[in-house]
Parts: C-alpha cells; sequence; structure tokens
RNA sequence: GGAGCCGUAGCUCAACUGGUUAGAGCGCCUCCCUGUCACGGAGGAGGUUGCGGGUUCAAGUCCCGUCGGUUCCGCCA
C-alpha cells in the first residue's frame, strides 16, 4: 500500500492507507493504546485496540523512538476526542496491521522535548537523535531553503554556479591554514580553502562575469559560539561592476529572501556608513542597531559599513591587510598606493555587511591591475622575489586581459542563526565541532596507520616515556 | 596562549558553614487500566559524585593536578 505522508492524511479520511515513521509517544490504556507517530511532515494519533487483535500484540512492546509501517483507516474523530492542538487533531488512525522497521534502545535524551538546555556533549554524541527534534528539524529546513531561494534569486540575475578546488595552495597571510600532505610530493602540503577568492577572480579573468557558489571555508582559528572551523559561504563576483552595484544586489537577495521567511526588516535601504562613522558612532565595526523591544520581535536590522583603512600596523611594526590584499584602493587613494607613501591614509573599496552585531559579509571591488597588487604586497614588506612566490599566477593572470571586477563573501551559518534567533552556530549546523574542534559524532581527530604516514613522507612523533 | 563558568542516576537538578545509608522530578522496568493526547494508578531498579593525588577522625563539598564541555579575550585576509 502506498504511503501517505502524515501531513496529507486529512485529504484521506474514510480511506485506508499507510503510514511510517517513529513512535513518538506511547500511551497504553491496558486494553486500548494510543501510539503518536511522527514522520518528517508531522505526527497523529494511531488508535490500537484488541479487535486487531496480532496489531494489539504488537503495540504492547512498542517503545519510544521505534520506526514503524503502519496500515489502517482514517477516521475523523467525533466532536468530543478532538485535540485542537494538534493539526491531526481532528483524526486519528484506526490501526490495521503494523510491521516494527526497527526497534529501537531508550534514547539518552527524547527529541520530543525540546533539547536546547541539555547539555552539549550529549547532543553532540547522539546529534542524529537532537537533529529529530522540532526545532532542529526546522532549523536545517530553514537553512536549506535560504540557500536554495538565494541561489534562486542570483540565477534569476544571470549568475552561474562554478565549484573551486579543496585542495589549494597554502598562503602565509590571512588565518592558519589546514593543511593536507601530498604523496606524490613528499614533504609538501596543500592547504584547504580559507575562501574562494583566488579562483574566483581567475574566473573574472576567464569571462564568466557573474559567478557564485556556496563554498566552503576552513580556517585553523580558535572556536567561537558564531565561529567554527569550518563554514559555508554564499560567495560570488561579478565582472564589470562598481561597488554600489555589488552592495544594491546584495541587499535586494537579503531583502527578498528574509521577507519570503516573514522576518521584519530595520531598514529599507540598508543604512550604509564609512568605518570612520561607525567607530564614532558605535564605537565598533559592527554593531546593533535595535531597541530592545525590536529584539525582541526578532527584527533584522541590516547596515552596509564602507571605506575601511586598507592597512594597519601588526606587532612587528610591519603594514599588514585589514581585510583583504586583493582589494583596490579608493579611486583618490591609488596614486599614494603605488607609490607607497602616507599607507595609514589609504582607505580600500571595501564593504562589511552587518546584522544585530554581527559581521555577516565582506567583500570588495578588487585591484585588477597588476601593478596596484604588486604595491599592496611593497607596502607589506614582500621583496619582488616574495611577491612572485606568493601572487605570481594573479599578476600573471591579470597581464592577459582582466575586468574590473568585485565581490562578496557571505556567512550562511551565521545569516541562519541571526534570522532563526539562535545563539550559536550549531544550531543551524548539522554535525557541529565542540569548542576544541573534535568531531562529537565520529573520532576525530584521530591517529592514522604507520603505513598512511610513511606514503606521506610524514614521521609518527615518538611517545614521551 | 589566557580567563570565567560547569562536570553528582539515562536527562534536568538538589545535598546549609566538610558530618548518618548522596535525594527529587522526568525517563526506564513490572503490574493494573477502553478515549488518552506530557494519560492515570501501584510497585521497583538505577550512583566509584569526570579522573588522579592531597588535607582531615570524616570530602560530592576544601587544596593541587588532569581530562572534557561551554563562554569570552588573544586569534579569526
Amino acid at each position: 500500500m502506498a504511503r501517505t505522508l502524515i501531513k496529507y492524511l486529512p485529504e484521506k479520511i474514510g480511506q485506508t492507507t499507510s503510514i511510517s515513521g517513529w513512535v513518538d509517544v506511547r500511551r497504553d490504556h491496558g486494553k486500548l493504546i494510543f501510539i503518536d507517530v511522527r514522520d518528517e511532515t508531522g505526527k497523529v494519533q494511531v488508535v490500537i485496540t484488541p479487535k486487531a487483535e496480532k496489531v494489539y500484540e504488537q503495540a504492547e512492546i512498542l517503545r519510544s523512538e521505534w520506526v514503524i509501517q503502519l496500515e489502517g483507516e482514517v477516521k475523523a474523530r467525533k466532536e468530543n476526542l478532538i485535540n485542537s492542538n494538534e493539526p491531526n487533531g481532528k483524526l486519528e488512525l484506526v490501526a490495521s496491521s503494523l510491521t516494527v522497521l526497527s526497534n529501537a534502545e531508550t534514547p539518552p535524551f527524547t527529541p520530543t522535548k525540546d533539547t536546547l538546555g541539555l547539555n552539549e556533549e550529549a547532543r553532540l554524541a547522539y546529534r542524529y537523535i537532537d537533529l529529530r527534534s522540532a526545532r532542529m528539524q526546522k532549523n536545517i529546513r530553514i537553512r536549506s531553503e535560504w540557500v536554495q531561494r538565494c541561489r534562486s534569486f542570483l540565477f534569476s540575475k544571470g549568475f552561474i554556479e562554478i565549484e573551486t578546488p579543496i585542495l589549494t595552495q597554502s598562503t602565509p597571510e590571512g588565518s592558519r591554514d589546514f593543511l593536507v600532505p601530498s604523496r606524490h610530493a613528499p614533504g609538501n602540503f596543500y592547504a584547504l580553502p580559507q575562501s574562494p577568492q583566488q579562483y574566483k577572480q581567475l574566473l573574472m579573468a576567464s569571462g564568466f562575469e557573474k559567478y557564485f557558489q556556496i563554498a566552503r571555508c576552513v580556517r585553523d582559528e580558535d572556536l567561537r559560539a558564531d565561529r567554527g572551523y569550518e563554514h559555508s559561504q554564499l560567495d560570488l563576483e561579478m565582472s564589470f561592476v562598481t561597488r554600489d552595484e555589488v552592495m544594491d544586489l546584495i541587499e535586494e537577495m537579503i531583502i527578498t529572501v528574509t521577507e519570503h521567511f516573514g522576518k521584519e526588516l530595520k531598514h529599507k535601504p540598508f543604512p550604509r556608513i564609512t568605518y570612520a562613522e561607525a567607530l564614532h558612532t558605535y564605537g565598533a565595526d559592527k554593531f546593533d542597531m535595535r531597541s530592545s523591544d525590536e529584539k525582541n520581535r526578532g527584527v533584522l536590522a541590516y547596515a552596509w559599513v564602507t571605506d575601511f583603512p586598507f592597512f594597519e600596523k601588526n606587532d612587528d611594526d610591519k603594514w599588514t591587510f585589514t581585510h583583504n590584499p586583493f582589494s583596490m584602493p579608493r579611486e583618490d587613494h591609488i596614486n599614494q598606493h603605488l607609490k607607497c607613501e602616507r599607507i595609514g591614509e589609504i582607505i580600500a573599496q571595501q564593504y562589511d555587511l552587518v546584522c544585530n552585531g554581527f559581521e555577516v559579509g565582506g567583500g570588495s571591488i578588487r585591484a585588477h591591475r597588476p601593478e596596484i597588487l604588486r604595491a599592496t604586497y611593497k607596502i607589506m614588506g614582500y621583496s619582488d622575489d616574495e611577491i612572485n612566490a606568493s601572487i605570481d599566477h594573479m599578476l600573471r593572470a591579470f597581464s592577459y586581459g582582466v575586468p574590473p571586477h568585485g565581490g562578496i563573501g557571505m556567512g550562511i551559518e551565521r545569516g541562519v542563526m541571526i534570522a532563526t534567533g539562535e545563539q550559536s552556530l550549531r544550531e543551524v549546523q548539522a554535525f557541529p565541532m565542540t569548542g576544541k574542534g573534535r568531531v562529537a559524532v565520529m573520532n576525530a581527530p584521530s591517529p592514522v596507520s604507520e603505513k598512511q604516514m610513511r606514503e606521506l613522507g610524514l614521521t609518527l612523533r615518538k611517545e614521551k616515556k
């Protein structure tokens, strides 16, 4: 018999059908047993009486979280038996047949209740149970639809989706790399991408004028509630654009997507303020503009921050970039940039998108003229040889004809976390890590065999006695 | 790298200034129950208080170390 999704049972009243799902709750009244069955679309009450002798015997041993299949008639409930708190409260399935597809140990916690207050070690270790809970189901589904709507929007604007490599080159600047040893070149390493930055710029040189991808980005820096080793980034780049054109497009996308989800936006259009104004007004380059009432209502307050200083001094008193070495200086600062003069005053064509106190995106117009990019590295103290070793491939690519271009990367988890009102990234990730980078549902990181180490040209560290 | 908080039953928590046999609710097990929907009733099982050491007549409680979780600073183009 064909399976009916529980959500669609109201259409089947008076008919015999089949449902499959988990035992959510069992209420055993002796001669009368109620089973609430849950599938990914909803819940329904199943009634089992001794009239269906075999089913009744089977139902007596059912426990929470067993996976079962049932056949029976979908009946409208009598007026006095209606449960108005449940979407399917006006009907029930009177079982005529029951198949146990999988029995279940007593779960360490019940996904029938919200799991938010529970011990995170248990939630992460038994993530597959945690994810059964209504809130986690909702968050993961919102994330999926969020991404899908961004995709649809970008396709409608003529973008093409292109995947870039996961095994790529380590870059000395920026954050710490995750490294992957090479078997064919022992002692050499790939790096996992911190972002698709360089590849997407090469795509601009390749004639793909509007690119995007949902890119996995990896950084080996300490974790926080709003930051993990891995995150997904909605990454895009466009040729022949100005800063405002990129910002306008992203703003339209955010408004389209968030309003679909019924979210209230504090400002439309988004305020655009300079870095200097942000520091003066809020004391920070990311800030929360909402009143306490708006916070309670879950309002989203987006704003753009622009005109960041290109460089700042690091601990060694050397100049380093504040956001992105591939950015273009403001037009009126290009001359001093090329001459490496008044470096602290140079403003980058950089824009950050902030929302409710979080940075949710950042991008820039890029330096597509090789001499500007070269000057950036010169300012940071690179010798000609060091520049070539680091970014020769970019300079070379830009020497064969590249359009002016710019783009942005937007953190997907962070955006969904804010939109769902969650306090932690982990609430919108299916399989998050612990704060020290352990994979809770699997044993990672873990040792590898001596054979694997040998193949990679790596030496096992000797155990200390 | 640094700081705070936390770790007691499967889960959530309690145990006053160190003092009987470490308790409760939920869950779990057994029995009873034909209209519940967090069903109800009766009974029961379940603990090396994260781990190691120390102080003390006596440690869940105090001290030291360690492991784990979490939050923040550093860090995160």
